[in-house]
DNA sequence: CAGGGATATACAACCGGTTTGATACAGGAA
DNA sequence: TTCCTGTATCAAACCGGTTGTATATCCCTG
């Protein structure tokens, strides 16, 4: 830095007064004198100074920056809700820090470390796949560090948490299937560790119970999100005795694996079984069939996880409600579940 | 904050000695005893002690925080780049800081402000569609602020960049397309704005010239990225007197769009019409009929794009080159160009 | 005209580290 | 013994703001 940046001591050198009256000057402070006032606000302007966020922060203990982790960004998934969580932060003037877990517990602990270490005012977490114990999160809690997760939650445990509505979005998809004429209905889940892998599951149960369905421990798979679980749980349910006429796969991902493992067999999706995902990527409305889903609001899953952690900033006094925050998916239907054709 | 974080003062009361004996001792100073050293080493990790960045921050002025740039994040292409600056940036003590400008000047503009007032120790930017001035940047030069630009870069300007081979790759798209036997090829750019775009618009006119064909003005659309851009640019294509017998689009949405224009003109790809997208994103190779693409190293970009900022903030008076650095793409060829069956 | 209360400003301490200069006490050379 | 060098430590200043307290001036009231 060669012309140093200009500081608060520089404005009251060149005016004659004090650093602090300055600073009060700057921050409208009552007992200031207007004119001194315009004095200070005229040559900040001048020579374009801005405060240093980091001495402010030195003082009293705010960087003004939020700290995100998200498994993966590279899914539109997740990156939707951190577009999300810019627009409100932003608006807010707080800046956000995002890290990926890449799926693993060890990464998730130790970015979790970096971000606290770097001060940051709060947190929002969605665990890693990984992520079967909770104690790298209740050690945040000690430390009462502001904290949201979001999406990929952990049960039974004292902080806000902003999720979707998977238990229902899978009990809809489910009844949508049963309602289009499919009686043996598979699921392929997400990983077991999952609380949304679970909840999937259950509206599925509950969906098939509910319409006096069997539930076939064979039908349901839990597998994974991505396009080779799709494909090897397919494939295992088109090798049983009795494979299903519908699949309900957990993520977009999934069931484009399984439809590929249909079509490897010589089958099509859907006259000779149906295929449903999770998530509404926009490849799913031009492949061909296009492919039944469930919208997400991703976008306002982030935008609420935000305000949930800034009210905990903010009044930091104030109860926070642990209550989950659920926000509502709808079904997007499409060619791939069509409606079934009598076969007697 | 009830019990108030430890601090070095902390450390020094409890040994009865200065804090500027615990500084040297942690940064294991030779003037401290070896003795000394142990018990101040060993206080702190007993009682959990972490130096507070902000702090050092303000004496140093190093944030070890870098900030990123990038129009979207909800892009495969671009959050790829931002995954691979994370992994470079985290091994070398750094954390990073995102921004999107929403494809928007002023916002792009404003986010540069934030970071930059936020002390970020460098900044990587991939500019938006709306930039066509270059003032903010050469601003961000004057302050001798650490820059790189990365993938969608702004030409003739004193800044180390990264870009992809855009213009060859384009080239031997169109060579593929020829060599398929495709003669009438049409050109979906991207926006005229972006360098991006014209070099590959010069990759596919080089190639057309280099075998000797006609270079049709009216089989070149700048248009944009995304689908619909492909979808309208190809319906204007199809309704040309002499429609091409193939179209290269500048992304893979594009290309998407594009397909979904040709079909629904009840035509098909490629036996009416090829295709070829850009991006190589998952999609492309499940939907019917694969789409042959260009593989992009995004990830190698983003850490590439890191590397270089990192070296101008270590040596910070070594001459760091201005010649772009080119990484290099490849062809994946798939069936939506499949070899024109001969049509005499 | 003394005393009380605004008003406007200056001074100094502080946040949590790092770094400079001073000090104290070794041991070795002159 | 004196001087010098090296070792080990401490106090203080500093980074760039904010804030509590002291000080000075002015106006008003009794």
């Amino acid at each position: 830095m060669a012309h140093h940046t200009v500081t608060i001591k520089d404005i009251a050198k060149k005016l004659g007064i004090s650093k602090s009256t300055v600073s009060r000057a700057l921050r409208d402070h009552p007992n200031v004198k207007e004119e001194t006032k315009k004095a200070v606000t005229a040559l900040a302007a001048a020579l374009d100074y801005h405060p240093d966020p980091v001495a402010r922060g030195l003082l009293n203990k705010k960087t003004y920056i939020l700290g995100v982790i998200v498994p993966n960004l590279s899914f539109p998934y997740f990156s939707l809700a951190v577009s999300g969580m810019q627009e409100i932060a932003s608006k807010a003037g707080y800046q956000i820090m995002i890290c990926q877990s890449n799926e693993s517990y060890e990464t998730e602990k130790a970015v979790i470390r970096t971000l606290t270490a770097n001060r940051v005012d709060g947190l929002i977490l969605s665990i890693s796949i990984e992520t079967r114990e909770d104690a790298h999160i209740r050690e945040l809690i000690r430390k009462k560090v502001p904290l949201v997760l979001f999406d990929r939650v952990i049960g039974d445990i004292p902080v806000p948490s902003v999720v979707m509505d998977n238990t229902d979005a899978a009990f809809r998809m489910t009844e949508h299937l049963i309602e289009q004429g499919y009686r043996r209905i598979a699921h392929i889940a997400g990983p077991e560790s999952l609380l949304v892998s679970k909840q999937r599951v259950k509206g599925y149960t509950l969906a098939l119970r509910k319409y006096g369905l069997p539930i076939d421990p064979e039908l349901l798979i839990y597998k994974g999100f991505r396009i080779e679980s799709g494909k090897e749980a397919a494939e295992a349910l088109l090798g049983l005795p009795q494979p299903p006429d519908a699949i309900m796969a957990v993520s977009d991902s999934a069931a484009a694996g399984a439809i590929m493992a249909i079509e490897s067999r010589g089958m099509r999706v859907p006259d000779d079984i149906a295929v449903s995902g999770f998530n509404n990527e926009v490849y799913t409305s031009f492949v061909k069939p296009p492919v039944t889903t469930v919208s997400l609001p991703m976008y306002d899953l982030g935008k609420e996880a935000i305000r949930l952690l800034l009210r905990q900033i903010s009044h930091s006094e104030e109860p926070v409600s642990f209550e989950p925050r659920v926000l509502k998916s709808s079904l997007v239907i499409r060619e791939s579940t069509r409606r079934k054709a009598d076969t007697q």
